[in-house]
Parts: structure tokens; sequence; C-alpha cells
DNA sequence: AAATTGAAGATTGTTGACAATCATTGATTA
DNA sequence: TAATCAATGATTGTCAACAATCTTCAATTT
């Protein structure tokens, strides 16, 4: 069986160096940006980089008034808060949905991703790190095969990582935080799902605390 | 304070066309849509329609593959069971995230979209009242103001009509069905959250079994 | 007859030019 | 001086032609 060739669209590869940049924290939230710029930038038409900008609009990273322009997100506290409170819902349907079916390989690879995050956190690399932790979270969304799940998570997903690597930008990530994934591998792979629940609310809830931290300083 | 007048695009006037047309069924699943007899028919020249098409395809009404075509979603069982489960968490999120700021306004157009919907299912009119049953339940998440869960619940809501507008086409829709959102609507102005909770639920379940009927038939 | 090849047709992808719309700026007027 | 208006520049919206890719089907070969 040869895995049949995905030719992608030029649409679509400047859709991810786009989201790229963005959720790197390249392009700065409320920074405006022009086709025809952009199209320059990366040497296409203006008709593939709309398109790029168009899915990019979709995924909410991007917001376009007609006729007159566009802007990368700049996230509000309210936008982060929103993202959380979706997530516990989302997510706690993932692991309900799977919770009975995880097999071996679902552990390993929820272990191996955790490995991952711990050394993107030693390197100091917000952009990596925070790619890191959503690529743990996505595990559920892409193993309990609802795909409807797995579609509502993408944006939400784009929109988390922009904030947590803007967060971690800011103010570095050390020390306890470290450790805020240890309980939900654990707890992943165990036996107890009403345990699990509560640990994806209370996973949240110190999201939200750590941005409101940050906002009243 | 004057509404700012929104000046619609031909791409984004063209998406609501044709997404009525396909939740109407007037397109009907798995039917090739070629991007220039479309044009034709609207009237307007390809760039245009190829935006509209991208923007249904990020609601997940239409299938592109690159290069070769695109065809109009083809709902499964398993895309329906999906659907029903996602409303689940969504619906209870939205109405926990309302419940105690809810105020009479809420309670008057919940009942008025309620009437409206057994209006429809009089005339019998299976677009009309697949409009108005995802209108009665799309209040909650417009009114929670919640964005993003308004956000996420769109898609969702886009392929529930089209499958709402099948089954109701294909069975007819009589009888105890159109009690089906009395008690939704009466417990969603009451004070037991935990029993609204339940009723979506329930809720939701029948939707579920009423599907599972028409497929063993 | 079955498999392979290649040409033809259909469909989407891409481009560059032109039109419509919006924001800004400076002149004009009350 | 403050408000209004028109011209200007910038940006997005739309179009029609061309290129790249895929599918189909008939001719060819084994």
């Amino acid at each position: 069986m040869i895995a049949p060739i995905r030719r992608e669209t030029f649409g679509e590869q400047i859709a991810s160096n786009l989201r790229r940049a963005i959720i790197s924290g390249e392009i700065e939230g409320g920074t405006q940006i022009t086709e025809i710029k952009l199209a320059s930038r990366f040497g296409v038409s203006r008709g593939p980089l709309r398109e790029a900008m168009a899915q990019l609009a979709s995924e909410g990273l991007i917001v376009t008034v007609p006729f007159t322009g566009t802007r990368v997100l700049k996230l509000s506290v309210a936008d982060v808060r929103e993202i959380f409170s979706l997530r516990t819902a989302l997510e706690t349907l993932a692991f309900k949905t799977i919770w009975d079916s995880r097999d071996d390989a679902f552990g390993r690879e929820l272990v191996s991703r955790h490995a991952r995050l711990l050394d993107t956190l030693e390197l100091d690399d917000h952009v990596a790190s925070s790619e890191a932790e959503i690529s743990l979270h996505s595990l559920v969304y892409e193993a309990c095969g609802h795909n409807l799940l797995l579609e509502s998570w993408q944006p939400v997903a784009g929109r988390l990582q922009l904030y947590l690597a803007l967060h971690q930008k800011a103010h570095g990530r050390t020390g306890p935080i470290k450790d805020a994934h240890e309980k939900y591998v654990q707890l992943a792979v165990g036996d107890d799902f009403d345990l699990m629940r509560l640990e994806i609310e209370d996973h949240m809830q110190r999201g939200v605390q750590q941005l409101e931290n940050y906002v009243s300083l």
C-alpha cells in the first residue's frame, strides 16, 4: 500500500506559513496585513493568497472587513476565558468518547508527547513549546474517532496556541508550570473517568488563573 | 445609534444562496458541483464563486479535493451521531453560561421561536421547519455572550439543518414529534439547571433514536 | 482478453489587469 | 476656528484568460 501523495495548493502552503508567522508572534496582534505585500513576500499572485487569508479568517486568526482591510487577531482577556471554558467542554467529551476504547498505543503516545513538551520547555523556545502543548492536548481529539469534535477543536487550538506562545514569550515558563501536565497524563491513562473530568476542569481553571495573574500585574 | 450598513460581497451572497440550496435538498448529497456551471448560474465569474465554495467547505457542507472536484456533503449515520453528541456538550455549556443571567427577553424570544416552529410544522414545509428548529436552538448560543461557542455552533448547525431537512423530507414530521420542544422551552425558562441539563441529554438521545429507527427500516 | 499506454476532455489552480470601495488629507466654506 | 466636501491614495473585489492537474476512454500491446 503506497500512501497517496497529497499535492498541496499554493493557498494551503501559504496558509500554513502565515499561520506559523502569526502564532509565533512574528506578526503581532493587531497588525494590518495587505494582500499585495504578502503576495510579493510569498512570490505568488493575490489569488492563492486570498484563499489562504480566507482560510485563516475562518479559523479566526485574522479578521477581515470587506473592502477595507484585514488585521491579525488581537486576543482579549474575554477571548482567552472563552477558549478555556470551551476547551473544558470539548476535552471532556473527547475523553468520554474514547474512555472505554483506550489502548496501549494511546498511553504511549501521550507519554511521548508529554516528554517532548518537557524537552521544549528546557530549551525555552516558546513557539516550540506552545506547539508541543497543543500537540499533547490534541491527541485525545485525534484518537477518539470523533471527526466533528476534532474539527471543532481545530480553530480553538489555533487561538490557544497563539495565546500560549504570547504568554510564554512575555512571562517565561519555569518552575511549577513544568509539572502542569503530570497529573493530566497520569489520570488519562488511569481508570477513573470522574477524576479525569475533574482534572480537566481544574487544568483549565489553572489556565484562566494564570491569565488573571498576568492581567492584574 | 445607526447600524452600520454591511456591504455584502458577491462571494458572501453566493455562499448564502448555495447554503440554502444544499440544506433544502435542492442539490442532493454527493452531487458534484463545478465552479464554471455555478458561476454562470449565479451570473458571476469564478473568483467570487471560489470564495463562496471555500466558505462552505470550511463549514463542512461541501468537500473539495484539490485539482479534481468538489461534492456536496453526504451525511453518514456516524456523522449524525457525532452531531448529536457534540450538540449535547455545546448546548449544555451554553445554558451553563447564560443560566444566571437569563432575563425576560430571553424567555419571550424562546417562546416566540418555538411558536414559529410549530407554525412551520403545520405548513409541512421541511425547509422552513428545519430552519425554525435550528433557530430555536440557536437562541441560547446567541444570547449567552460566548462568541467562540457561537462560532463553534455554526458549522454544527449547518450540518444539522441539512440532516433535519432531509429527514423530514423523507419521513414527514407529525404526531408526537410536534411536542419535542415543549419540555425544552419550559425547563429553559425554569429554575433547575440540572433538569435542563438532563433534558438536553434526553433531547439529543431522542434525536439519535429517531435516526436509528430510520436506518433500521 | 487483460493490462498498459497515451491522448483528449473536464476541472481546478494561478495570474495580471481593471473596477469598486473605503480612509485620509487638504482645501473650502460657514 | 470648526465643519464640510472633494480629490487622492490605498486596499479589496471582480473578471477573463491561461496553466497545471486529474479523469476517462479508446487504442495498443502483451
